[in-house]
DNA sequence: CGCTTTTGACCTGCGC
DNA sequence: GCGCAGGTCAAAAGCG
């Protein structure tokens, strides 16, 4: 952990199950980041990078982490909003879409993604913005046990 | 041939 | 108790 990324926190989890370690490193996105900036174009090869959450702040519209039910576990969920028209976020991993749901609010499909992975109870859930749909509102669930195969 | 993706239907949960 | 919404899983098709 360096120092100014722990700004960039926004969950106030009690007690979640990582909150000893702290379980999603946002720092781990700012190093994927750096790697695809170091290796390439990032607006022509991951123009969402470019406009990355954990990059910009201030791109992010909404941002919110570890908002669990107390009738179930406290599932870590982490909602960012972030102008990208792709929205399957360029974060190294592979991404197996697994069902796509039209919701009433929005009228926009919402795609749910699951990690191609067996063993990484990760998912990924993806909507568009209602208002603006260059907007897209990406939502992790799950912990973010995949290994670094970066 | 394997894997990924797509659509539909089904199920569960919550609200009223 | 019923209805609505959301979420997940399954099967099939297409593509690499």
């Amino acid at each position: 952990m360096s120092s100014d990324n722990n700004n960039f926190k926004p969950l106030d989890s009690p007690d979640s199950d990582f909150g000893n370690q702290s379980g999603f490193e946002f720092s781990e996105y700012l190093k994927f980041d750096d790697e695809l900036l170091d290796e390439d174009d990032p607006a022509s090869v991951f123009p969402w990078s470019v406009q990355n959450p954990t990059y910009q702040a201030n791109d992010v519209v909404d941002k919110v982490a570890c908002s669990g039910r107390e009738k179930k576990e406290v599932k870590e969920r982490f909602v960012f909003k972030t102008k990208s028209e792709v929205e399957i976020l360029d974060d190294g991993l592979m991404w197996k879409k697994y069902g796509k749901k039209k919701v009433k609010n929005n009228p926009n499909p919402r795609n749910y993604y699951r990690y191609s992975v067996d063993g990484c109870p990760v998912k990924n859930r993806v909507e568009r913005d209602r208002e603006d749909q260059r907007y897209a509102i990406t939502t992790y669930e799950g912990n973010h046990t995949h290994q670094s195969s970066y």
